[in-house]
DNA sequence: CGGCTTGTTCCGTTATATGGAACTTAATTT
DNA sequence: AAATTAAGTTCCATATAACGGAACAAGCCG
């Protein structure tokens, strides 16, 4: 979704573009392929990608595509681990799960985008590994709204006036004028809904959660399939949710210093 | 596990020194602990940092000490999803796992530790995520086993011979000789036994997965605590787990082209 | 307050990444 | 099969970006 197209800063920022542009394609891609991804000249890019792979970060298949390495499985996982914010969150997002019985979802905004943290699922749902660090579009989803209304103002409107909206559903919000009078109403309630936005028949309740100087947003959610929960169901855990949120705050705000 | 300790092959190198320096730590590091861990001046461990934390792959808390960015959660997604050889293996790691009714994993076998590609849960497992790209030791793992089984002799040699033995339970294999012997044994029956040998009260049996030319080797496992899954039933499953991995196989080598 | 640790910035030097071009190998066409 | 084109790999002079010493700023502790 957030297209980290060609911001070079540095050896690194280019050696990550070449890893960007590898995840962002749905096909395999191979080098001529990544040579018009990337703009870089052949042999300079070939380097890149030798280097990658001694890194195990990248890798060949017999068909000269690349994939992603391992190395950054390892990483990842290491990230999750030791992240702070998941860590203190992880004890509420699994009461939240006790309470509702439903999908509990934890994630932070980045940019435009929602990378999901940590997530309790309801029963062995089937792909699910795959959700953890997935990035969905701000927008259209619970956390995403409810994080976005945790901005301050002028951050929100710098933010939002960049989104080239994409209809995922029938209900997906494809309005700046509609974004923003969620993310009002959100701010009044403390409460945001995903009413089937971003996937036919899921739709979930969410709560933000910000520190206390807006330097990280993030938020909560309980997602369900509308099939089986009403959005009234829904909405009857808002207490629930809002509290989850908030004893996520207090003790990140506990935890942290008070400032820098 | 692996310590990556200093091995710094071009500005990429150093770059996952320091990111392997973050991650291998249980504490929180602050800078001049990293400047400890990485052999490098101030200043340039400073800007390397800087770099990170600008392309997302490092950020600081609140008190100065550094964590993994979510660039890696959100990148490691992609190569999970991507991953040829998980995708091709994952139909089957659902078969064994309805068969067997308990946990499936899938691992690859890089440099003496197996890393994890795939799991498939027998219940809501509890903090199952973390294990998706986890390293752990290759000889006291069934999977860690089968795949070392699978490696032509020379290779074998070479690597086991710098193994140190680490006594995870009173189970562990902690003599070259034992592990050579497991190893002999695995090659003639095609399966590997984990008898509590990494985690008390959990045992598994495994078998090995390679390509043709042993470009990569990996290996299949079904999991089990002791208390409610005897040896004797593990073994019984013995058919089925050479079955999946022989199923992996072939697919892989029908989706591969013939060599290169 | 003064000394000491920790973290950050600057800038001349050096090493490293760059990229054009030549070269090799594989695929495609005639 | 030979010829042609495309794909992938290696080389090397050059320019750029990383280096690292040292000076500077900010906390911390006695």
């Amino acid at each position: 979704m957030n297209d980290n197209g060609g911001n070079a800063t540095g050896t690194l920022g280019k050696a990550l573009d070449v890893l960007q542009a590898v995840a962002s394609s749905p096909h395999p891609l191979r080098f001529t392929d990544l040579l018009q991804l990337v703009p870089q000249p052949r042999g300079t890019l070939h380097r890149q990608i030798s280097n990658l792979i001694q890194e195990g970060l990248l890798s060949v298949r017999r068909d000269h595509s690349y994939e992603l390495g391992l190395t950054l499985l390892t990483l990842a996982s290491r990230a999750w681990a030791g992240n702070q914010f998941r860590t203190v969150a992880e004890p509420h997002l699994r009461q939240l799960h006790e309470q509702t019985g439903e999908t509990v979802h934890l994630g932070v905004l980045k940019g435009l985008d929602v990378i999901y943290l940590d997530k309790v699922e309801s029963r062995q749902a089937v792909r699910m590994h795959s959700q953890i660090g997935n990035a969905s579009p701000a927008y259209c989803t619970g956390v995403g709204k409810a994080a976005l209304a945790a901005l301050p103002d002028m951050e929100l409107d710098k933010l939002i006036s960049t989104i080239s909206f994409r209809r995922h559903t029938e209900h997906t919000l494809t309005s700046l004028e509609a974004l923003r009078g969620e993310i009002a109403e959100i701010r009044q309630t403390g409460i945001a809904f995903d009413r089937q936005e971003h996937e036919p028949g899921i739709h979930c309740i969410a709560a933000p959660i910000h520190s206390r100087d807006r330097d990280f947003v993030a938020g909560i959610s309980t997602t369900a399939p509308a099939y089986r929960i009403s959005i009234e169901q829904l909405t009857e855990w808002a207490p629930l949710v809002r509290a989850a949120a908030g004893a996520i705050m207090e003790d990140m705000t506990s935890r942290l210093g008070p400032k820098s």
